[in-house]
RNA sequence: GGGAGAUUAGCUCAGCUGGUUCAGAGCACCUGCCUUACAAGCAGGGGGUCACUGGUUCGAACCCAGUAUCUCCCACCA
């Protein structure tokens, strides 16, 4: 037998996922099957697959896998997604290194370089994923910016400018200075940073001189304000305080200067200055502040913009132009030091955003841009999480999804990026905006305003943006099967969007529930008028085992290329999903890789054993019993099995998977029927062993799919057809099983256990041979399992019997005795000892049922089966304690 | 500041309608074994006041209230 001690992932992986792609077994094409989809969360088109990408496709690809066994049409839709901020801010500080500013090329040349990058890199990620076994559908592979999803991005824009629900307008925007975009709410990470808190005195100017009518500047009569952002002030338009503030009530009315740049603002007054914080004189810059500028607003207060979009100050700031805002700080706390403005400085904890993609510090910034009203959208969106048409698994998900949709606000959907679907709106030379598709069509539109009737297409510019990437995204488990989203009926993805969609499972992570699952329900409403997924499985974050989130700076993630080359693809599998219930986060060891490994083994060296069998035609069947407990305890797992994936508890489904390979097959049914070395098989047994290895490899398929093809291929299970293939095989399904014999061989296998533990207690060799004495008080027939209890306890005579043993090792099962005579060497103190720590042990236990069952309120008001059962366990208690006092009198 | 969730063995987690000897699993650990499939293995074993305090109940890991600790989400106190 030249069968390789250990299962050797390396030499089968790569030439069964080939396989598997050249029979087209991941493809699917609409037919009478019932579909079953899953589009991938697309990744961003550069990225590395991580190990949050393998937890979480491990999952949808066994999600695929049990469809596809199911004899569902199953069918997961792979592709990428172009991460406009993401992929742009690589791309221009690739350009840098080259030397070359994105400033001095045009839009078409840097586009240009993009998708060069994009060629290189793009698409890497899916590559790796084919390594793991990613069962997808790899000719629907789909990128958002393919020129259909484009389109559909641009239609669907125009769909929702035309409803309203799109409009233009100037608001307080997150501006990120490094990628020099806006971006919306969801994109700002909070952090909290160690900051200082700024003392700054402004010079009041005294009351009005009655006669002139001037104001006067005096020496000693000052305000101060606390502030974070003292590089602000030259933005101030105002000073607020409270107007219940008895300590400013002298201020009222009056005016003060800016330090350093001595421009004169007003004190003005409104309640929602905090008179506990601070000194309760709050600086108003309603440029830089999203509160400042709702203040602004109120109290017609000027907007002083003194920021560059790089986050440099500009002349409007009259000192220190050019500088970045951060040095800016320090140098203006300097400048006002020195000028005497300076009162104090405190250290101060706060939350500051951060952009999600870039990390710069964000700038609220006011400018014009496009924004998508949500209210109208959130509303269905809700209901189909609400009323259970959309599962979030877990469902605690769904007060936090509740929470959000209804204080859900309008979406920032433009960007100041290249990369990215253009928006679709067009300006004429006097600023009048139209949405069209084209530059034609936004013609016939000027053509109906009087102003701009005569226009040609060269005098309109489009606009300069793109939409966010999500604006994209949100579309995609529609898009990837028909790009004109709203079904036309010509179009060649028609047939596939009906047939497809909505999807069944959607596996992705909490953290954009909001940014995207949200929001896919949402367009799934609008533009299809059902949610586009049944079910939402949210996977955990992957930390370490230190409970850290796993990060390239951190360095404490393990590249998953290198653990699918130590483990093998399946026993990563098995690793990530052995402890990972949805969305729990995942503490991840290695050593779970490990565990899979070895349990890859465990099967390949199942395999090999029965492989080496000898079978002899004209034996009798010799394991009745066992076939058929195997049969049922088979059915049993499988029930159990079943209900964990209905109730989506992988790791739950996988561990029984597991126990039953590996205790049940392995170590139980193996061993029973296992012949003696040398010796044939009968032809029966050799048959239903067969039969229950390919229905393990079935179940176990999904979870390792390499090592379950490789042998299922194998001539021991017989001849194959072309087709016929683990992958495209069909899960057993589900039989009746006979309780009496479970629960007796559990009986019988606690017996094998008590016997090993004689001999473990007392070091007897596994090798010498015991004998076994029977005195039976049940109805079990001990004599139908004596073959079992003989090979796997090495018992060379078993009898029963009526009389006790004495001078014999003994134990109980059940309310059986069973007594192993050993040849002198019994420790009576011992054997006694034993005896008595049991008798006590039930002596406790029958304690608590007779104070159970003489508590009249007990027996009155619990269900009747609950006190029969208290009952039944009082008589067995003692009756076995009758028993065991007997053994213990007989060896005095 | 608001909200959600968690706390069970050394670790990671089950415990699904309150009731079987219900206190579990896997890993780790300890002991003994290279027993002809597997030492990536086999056999056996130890280990928990179910975070804490009260309450409801005949009965609580489970339901309720409070406390502590942790995690996450949301939020403009400069």
């Amino acid at each position: 037998m030249s069968i390789a001690k250990t299962y050797n992932p390396k030499e089968v992986e790569d030439k069964w996922y080939q396989f598997w792609m050249e029979n087209d077994f991941f493809k699917s094409v609409p037919d009478e099957r019932e579909p079953y989809t899953i589009v991938i969360p697309p990744p961003n088109v550069t990225g590395v697959l991580h190990m949050g990408h393998m937890l979480n496709n491990t999952i949808q690809d066994v999600l695929v896998r049990r469809a596809r066994m199911k004899g569902k049409n199953a069918c997961w839709v792979p592709g990428t997604d172009h991460a406009s901020i993401a992929t742009e801010a690589k791309v221009v500080a690739m350009l840098k290194e080259k030397g070359i500013d994105k400033k001095d090329l045009s839009r078409a040349e840097f586009l240009n370089y993009a998708y060069e990058w994009k060629d290189k890199y793009g698409g890497i990620i899916l590559d790796q994923l084919k390594k793991l076994g990613a069962s997808c559908d790899w000719s629907r592979t789909s990128f958002t910016m393919d020129p259909a999803l484009s389109e559909a991005v641009i239609d669907t824009f125009i769909h929702l400018h035309k409803k309203g629900l799109i409009y233009r307008g100037v608001r307080m925007v997150n501006w990120d200075p490094k990628g020099l975009t806006a971006v919306s709410d969801e994109e700002v990470i909070r952090k909290e940073v160690n900051q200082k808190l700024y003392y700054i005195k402004y010079q009041v100017a005294s009351s009005k001189n009655q006669e002139t009518g001037n104001w006067q500047l005096t020496t000693d009569n000052y305000l101060t304000i606390a502030t974070t952002r003292p590089e602000t002030i030259m933005a101030d338009a105002a000073i607020c305080i409270n107007p219940n503030d008895e300590r400013y009530v002298h201020l009222h009315g009056q005016k003060v200067f800016v330090p350093l740049i001595n421009r004169e603002i007003p004190v003005i007054l409104d309640e929602y200055v905090t008179m506990d914080f601070g000194t309760g004189c709050l600086k108003v810059t309603p440029a830089h502040d999203l509160n400042d500028y709702e203040l602004g607003q109120k109290h017609h207060l000027p907007v002083i913009d003194i920021l560059n979009d790089d986050g440099t100050l500009n002349e409007k700031a009259e000192l220190l132009v050019g500088e970045d805002r951060f040095i800016a700080r320090k140098k203006i706390a300097k400048l006002l030091d020195e000028a005497g403005h300076l009162e104090k400085v405190e250290d101060y904890k706060s939350q500051v955003g951060f952009s999600e993609r870039t990390d710069a510090a964000i700038e609220p910034k006011l400018s014009m841009q496009w924004f998508c009203n949500m209210a109208e959208m959130a509303g269905p969106a809700l209901d189909y999480v609400n009323n259970g048409e959309v599962k979030l698994i877990p469902d605690k998900f769904i007060n936090t999804y509740r929470h959000w949709m209804e204080h859900v606000k309008d979406w920032c959907i433009s960007r100041q990026l290249w990369w990215g679907q253009q928006i679709p709106a067009w300006y004429a030379p006097n600023g009048e905006v139209v949405v069209a598709k084209t530059a034609e069509e936004a013609i016939a539109q000027f053509k109906l305003t009087t102003q701009n009737s005569q226009l040609a297409t060269e005098q309109i510019r489009q606009d300069e943006d793109v939409v966010d990437t999500w604006f994209s995204s949100w579309l995609w488990p529609i898009s990837v099967f028909d790009a004109t989203v709203f079904g036309n009926p010509e179009s060649k993805g028609n047939a596939d969007l009906n047939y497809y969609y909505p999807t069944n499972d959607l596996v992705t992570a909490p953290e954009i529930l909001f940014f995207w699952v949200a929001r896919m329900i949402m367009a799934g409403h609008e533009f299809r008028g059902v949610a586009p997924f049944k079910n939402v499985y949210l996977t955990g974050i992957v930390r370490d085992k230190l409970g850290r989130k796993m990060s390239k700076s951190l360095g404490n993630s393990p590249d998953p290329l290198d653990l699918i080359e130590k483990y093998g693809a399946d026993g990563v599998r098995v690793g990530m999903l052995l402890s990972s219930p949805a969305g729990n986060d995942l503490m991840f060891d290695e050593s779970h890789c490990e565990q899979g490994r070895n349990f890859s083994n465990k099967v390949w060296n199942a395999f090999r054993l029965v492989k080496g069998w000898e079978v002899d035609a004209n034996l009798e069947n010799q394991n009745v019993t066992t076939i058929a407990w195997f049969e049922n305890r088979f059915n049993e797992a499988l029930e159990e099995i079943e209900h964990n994936f209905s109730q989506y508890r992988l790791s739950e489904a996988l561990m029984a998977t597991y126990k039953l390979v590996w205790d049940d097959f392995c170590a139980w049914y193996l061993e029973m029927v296992k012949p003696a070395y040398q010796q044939p098989i009968d032809a029966f047994t050799y048959q239903a062993t067969i039969q229950f290895f390919e229905n393990i490899l079935k179940l176990l398929h999904p979870f390792t799919p390499f090592l379950t093809e490789e042998l299922w291929h194998d001539e021991l299970f017989g001849e194959r057809s072309k087709g016929d293939c683990c992958i495209v095989a069909q899960l057993p399904v589900l039989g009746a099983k006979n309780e009496v014999l479970l629960k007796e061989i559990e009986l019988i296998k606690q017996v094998v256990s008590e016997i090993r533990n004689v001999r473990n207690s007392r070091q007897i060799s596994p090798k010498e041979a015991l004998t076994l004495a029977i005195k039976t008080n049940s109805e079990i027939s001990y004599n139908d399992y004596e073959s079992i209890i003989c090979k796997l306890a090495n018992i060379s005579e078993l009898n029963m019997t009526d009389e006790k043993l004495v001078g014999a090792a003994s134990f109980m099962a059940g309310r059986d005795e069973f007594f192993i005579p050993l040849a002198g060497n019994i420790d009576i103190e011992a054997e006694k000892e034993s005896i008595q720590k049991e008798i006590d042990y039930l002596n406790g236990f029958l304690k608590a049922v007779n104070a159970k069952l003489s508590n009249e309120r007990f027996v009155q008001n619990a269900k009747p089966e609950i006190v029969a059962n208290e009952q039944n366990k009082r008589a067995d208690a003692a009756a076995k304690i009758a028993i065991l006092q007997d053994n213990l009198n007989s060896l005095i």
